[in-house]
DNA sequence: CTGAAAGCGCTTACAG
DNA sequence: CTGAAAGCGCTTACAG
């Protein structure tokens, strides 16, 4: 626990005001060159470092970016912070982090204490009311919500459940059996209806299970599943975690993946390329998503305009081992 | 993007001077009901929320904790961002997140910037001069390096090993791999001879094949293991990552577990209960982890002394259906 | 119970 | 090229 030098420790030593150590730091050009040389070496003998505080009170910036997500836990926001993280190191900017599910009040405060020149948020179910009164620039990725007039980026979570209902029915199935996300995310939304609309487009008789994107739900949908009498031969989950949580709970009742059943799943998180045997999914490009977002943002915070455009990348299906053929029967 | 209100616009709503704001805001027992009344009438017309930048410069204090951890993208270290969160959010304290393995240069920004108050550091290869020379408190979780003179927690990894060497051994099984951490980390060092020392003490044959945790290197050692002509009959690996790869380069290969091989895992990741066959691993009470190390930096923060002891858990096996009894061969 | 004033550690016009 | 001075928005002794 040393204790840390100021600015004014800096010029001391060096001889000079604090004002020339301040423009040596920022713009290392404005000042005499054997100046400088003196101020970087005082700099270096007292392992100075501005404080962030007194500089972010004067320019009115935090250099700090807020990532928003709902339940961190979750792996497929991993990524996506990995590569907010690596971005915003790259442009000197630090990386907050919350849960956006926090109390109203503690939102509040995220946005407005100045902690923060914007957010990127992953989160789709807040109050549109909200996220558009926070007087900071905002980028959504992967989860797009209209209402909150804020740019982003995500797959064609639509067209991705053609291609795979596409792929299901290929390999002959004619009963597709769809595991949902949580009702009123616009995610699940989009690929519940994909699925309805690419059932109906291609004649297979497709069917709804409720789920909520966890391994829990995935493991419900497969007791629900194994209880029909019409057991649909294929099953679309609409999340990697889900699939696997379907899988298992499959091995538990004493049934194989493909053997017994195909299932796919939706996002193609790292493990799933891994799982015996591999999953069939959809591959969200989490670390370019998560990357474009947070360029997009310091774009926005550097005074780039604000359109809510937003940045629909085509879908793409991997297709592994955790699907095949139907059985027999 | 609305502008912000300061505290002066506050005031002057409420007709009083900005010193009984903060009073208000602070300790509202100190300030007159009626006065107190109006005040909070004010904050809520203009959204106010107190400027951290201004706050903290103020006070000397940042309002943050800062997370370090190497590899954000590996899941196991989720659960314990998760809980440093939560506990940070119930102490009014936001939370930095950034890489450990960043440039020296900006590890010393990032400790020295002002921007936190203290690191829970997820990290024991980083140089001891280094974290020593941090002029914050440091709390180490999981992994631990006494060099750094920071306290911390984590199970015992030692005897843990004993724990997987008994179950496989009692299990029927005369011949055991396992695969190791990455050299020169002290979680990974501590498995290894934990695995040697339970061998040699339970007249097991054991072997090592070099791994790095992840997955990737759990598919090499499953394809280095199938070349043996003498395969030991049950696989430790040294996470539940790597133990993921060697099983799933097994079903690439033709072999089921644990029919043809016993494999098991450390850590308990959230998705290791779930896999067909669910994995045997060792218990990693990660959420309690995170929390209790938040809890701790927090009291460091508030003057708690820094003596640097090692809380050590006992560990405890979770058995599930993928480690069995060897082929009868 | 309340206010005037100083000061936290920076940056930036403004002079020279 | 450099310095003196003001000010970012708070909190906190110090008076009253």
């Amino acid at each position: 626990m040393t204790t840390r030098a100021r600015m004014a420790d800096v010029a001391r030593t060096a001889g000079v005001s604090t004002a020339t150590v301040s423009r040596a730091l920022s713009d290392p050009t404005r000042v005499d060159p054997a100046t400088r040389d003196r101020i970087m070496d005082a700099v270096t003998s007292t392992g100075y470092r501005a404080n962030a505080a007194a500089r972010s009170l004067r320019v009115r910036r935090a250099g700090a970016i807020l990532v928003l997500a709902p339940n961190l836990a979750n792996p497929f926001f991993n990524r996506i912070v990995v590569a907010v993280t690596q971005v915003a190191d790259a442009h000197g900017l630090a990386v907050q982090l919350a849960d956006s599910r926090a109390a109203p009040e503690r939102l509040a405060t995220l946005a407005r204490d100045g902690r923060a020149d914007g957010i990127v948020l992953l989160d789709a179910s807040l109050d549109p009311a909200v996220v558009r009164g926070w007087p900071l620039p905002v980028v959504q990725a992967c989860e797009w919500n209209a209402a909150y007039a804020a740019p982003g980026l995500a797959i064609d979570n639509h067209a991705a459940m053609g291609l795979v209902v596409d792929h299901l029915g290929g390999l002959g199935h004619r009963r597709i059996l769809h595991v949902a996300g949580p009702e009123g995310n616009v995610l699940a939304s989009a690929r519940t209806e994909g699925f309805v609309a690419a059932c109906a487009a291609r004649a297979v008789q497709g069917s709804l299970e409720a789920g909520d994107f966890t391994m829990e739900s995935g493991a419900r949908a497969a007791r629900a599943w194994a209880a029909r009498p019409d057991r649909p031969t294929a099953v679309s989950c609409a999340s990697d975690e889900c699939a696997i949580g379907f899988i298992g709970e499959c091995w538990g009742m004493g049934l194989a993946v493909p053997r017994d059943v195909s299932v796919a799943g939706f996002d193609d998180i790292e493990v799933s390329a891994r799982l015996a045997p591999p999953l069939t999914t959809i591959h969200q490009p989490r670390a370019r998503l998560g990357a474009a977002a947070a360029e997009r943002l310091i774009a926005m915070i550097g005074g780039a305009d604000h359109a809510p455009e937003w940045d629909v990348m085509p879908a793409h299906l991997v297709a592994r081992g955790s699907t095949a053929a139907p059985p027999a029967s």
